[in-house]
RNA sequence: GCCAGCGUAGCUCAGAGGUAGAGCGGCGGUUUCGUAAACCGCGGGUCGUCAGUUCAAAUCUGACCGCUGGCUCCA
């Protein structure tokens, strides 16, 4: 396990990276004297600048790229200011269209200007004082970005570099990427077996094998369970429907780039869902609702289908069909602030039961296109924030970034080496309860609009997935593990009372399977290990004398003969407490 | 969709104009073993697909499909 990393902000290290990226353009410019720059900022980790270029770059290019760095950092060039009219910095940037651009984009009349070595660049600035302090960078990837991130923009070449103040904060970043390589959940899904997508089923498209379906199948039904505690309702709701009803909703002119053409059944247009939310609306609308029955909460684990353009996706994490742990909560206003901060009682106590403890909120406000009218936004997001800080959780604020029918909370965790998921997400909803004229009763005998919530706490159950294999690595919690328990039998003679425990531990619930193989003790220990089981039972004449398991944990832990009752209860217990312990 | 790279056996990979190779896995035997690889043997590939160049293409060219890293977009 690599401790999770907390990205520091650090101004030292930022203007380190942000120099670096000026010393990348230099040597690039002394490779191509007619390139043209566009920006070149600090990232996280480090830094990038794009290039129009005359040829394209290969990776080859990069360590060429990289030396010429080391030079210029040799040679210790120091950075110079120079403060400019726009009109002398428009003549300096003749041939650089990129540059003028941005030029006219800067509210001051003076622009700032950098120079060191043989190349200048339009900069805000701050430097390092010269290019001898920049100590530890290596450029990882070329990869094509627009013009200012707009596809309509011509492409430019992005060259990425990762820079650390030392020499060992660089190679503690690399054997972190290394780590999450390892971790990576398409290669564990391959090297664990529990899913595949095939080129010949379609790209996106989600094959799940006994051990991938096993976990998911143990998460669906901890989801089901926990829902019906909570008050939700479980439904079911169909894959196709009618365009007519996308038409309503809005989709079918707002989303309709994710959706897939329409069908063809009997002389009407059917399309696949890619959305649940119109299912449960229906159910709620089959019979008039009195203000006493809200809250109604609709819950389903519904799979959905969206386009999804070829290169995004990715794995598990991006995929063209899915299945989203979803649900709809119609209530009245006045019920609002509860019913969020229920949901995020449940999305916390969700994202804390799988193990993942750091993660971070954030609320966010009315965007620039939107449906309804702002004083009813203003209070919704108000509510939202009051149901936080009653749950005394901190968030910030994503200005403009709620979606266009309502402000929205979003909770993103962070696995066990850094990277960040999207995970809960809670969204209020002023568009659909208006198109299809969902209401309830009140008090005073008149129809009044529900509030409607869509919310989800894992997600999805592929992306989830992913997120829980890059967690653990593969080496999942005993309630979640494909395989709970692996008897080993030493000897043929074993074998018998290796089945018996195996049907014992599988008449109880647990996963337990005997490697029957005709193969050495350390060959079935070997595979169990690769399988990242939790328990090894290995049994031989002296546990079937005396009844006992001697058990091998997958930590390497040896635990010698104990009675395998007593085993049995212990593995019961850390299973139905969802414990995180692999120890007995 | 766009930019760049990649696609060879089930998996991981070598081979770079002259007709395909390794390790692991698989299969058949032998072995009956005390905590991360027992031993012997045997199969297995129209080298992503389709065209083209060539006497000859896994190898060169083009188109398409898919994957990887980015961009844009997102559960």
């Amino acid at each position: 396990m690599v401790p999770a990393k907390k990205p520091q902000k650090d101004d030292s290290l930022e203007i380190m990276r942000h120099s670096a990226s000026h010393v990348l353009a230099e040597a690039v410019l002394s490779m191509f004297p007619d390139a043209r720059f566009g920006i070149g900022p600090a990232t996280q980790d480090g830094f990038y600048y794009d290039f129009d270029l005359p040829r394209p770059l290969t990776p080859d290019d990069l360590p060429v790229i990289e030396a010429k760095m080391k030079e210029l950092v040799a040679a210790d060039l120091p950075f110079t200011r120079k403060e400019l009219s726009k009109k002398d910095a428009r003549s300096l940037f003749a041939k650089q269209p990129y540059k003028l651009e941005l030029i006219e984009e800067i509210a001051d009349e003076k622009v700032g200007v950098y120079r060191q070595g043989s190349f200048v660049d339009l900069c805000r600035g701050p430097h390092v004082a010269s290019t001898g302090e920049l100590k530890a960078f290596k450029l990882v990837s070329i990869a094509g970005a627009y013009w200012r991130g707009d596809e309509h923009n011509p492409m430019l070449q992005r060259v990425y570099g990762v820079g650390f103040a030392t020499e060992q904060a660089l190679a503690d970043y690399l054997k972190n990427l290394e780590e999450a390589a390892r971790r990576d959940h398409r290669k564990l899904g391959k090297e664990l077996d529990l899913f595949s997508i095939h080129e010949e089923a379609g790209p996106g498209l989600v094959h799940w094998h006994p051990k991938g379906a096993t976990i998911r199948r143990v998460i669906e039904d901890f989801w089901k369970d926990e829902h019906f505690k909570r008050g939700y309702d479980l439904v079911y709701t169909p894959h196709i429907g009618k365009l007519d009803l996308w038409k309503t909703s809005g989709h079918w002119n707002f989303y309709r780039e994710n959706m897939y053409d329409p069908i063809d059944v009997e002389g009407q247009e059917y399309v696949i869902k890619p959305m649940n939310c119109i299912g449960h609306i229906l159910i709620y609308k089959t019979s008039q609702r009195s203000y006493r029955e809200l809250p109604l909460r609709y819950a389903e684990l519904g799979t959905v289908y969206r386009y999804e353009r070829s290169g995004v996706l990715h794995g598990l994490s991006r995929v063209r069909g899915f299945t989203q742990d979803d649900a709809h909560i119609f209530c009245r206003f006045d019920q609002l602030e509860d019913e969020v901060a229920g949901v995020l009682d449940l999305a916390l106590f969700m994202v804390d039961t799988f193990g993942f403890s750091n993660y971070s909120i954030y609320l966010s406000t009315r965007p620039e296109k939107y449906a309804g009218d702002t004083k009813v936004w203003e209070e919704a997001t108000d509510t939202l924030a009051r149901a936080l800080e009653r749950q005394t959780l901190a968030y910030e604020i994503d200005p403009g970034e709620g979606v266009f029918y309502g402000p929205k909370i979003d909770i993103k965790f962070e696995d066990a080496v850094g990277r960040g998921w999207q995970g809960p997400t809670i969204q209020v909803d002023f568009n659909l309860p208006q198109r299809f004229d969902v209401n309830y009763v009140g008090e005073d005998g008149q129809e009044h609009m529900v509030a409607m919530v869509h919310r989800t706490v894992l997600g999805s159950m592929e992306r989830f997935l992913a997120s829980l294999i890059e967690h653990y690595g593969g080496a999942f919690p005993v309630w979640l593990a494909p395989v709970q328990a692996v008897v080993i039998p030493i000897a043929d003679r074993h074998l018998e009372y290796a089945r018996k425990l195996e049907a014992e531990l599988r008449s109880e619930g647990v996963r337990g399977v005997v490697d029957a193989r005709s193969e050495t003790v350390n060959m079935k220990i070997r595979k169990a290990q690769l399988e990242k089981v939790p328990y090894m039972l290995v049994v031989g004449d002296r546990e079937v004398a005396d009844a006992t398991v001697s058990v091998r944990l997958r930590s390497g832990e040896q635990v010698n003969a104990q009675p395998f009752a007593d085993f049995k209860q212990k593995l019961k217990g850390i299973i139905a407490s969802r414990s995180l312990e692999l120890k007995l």
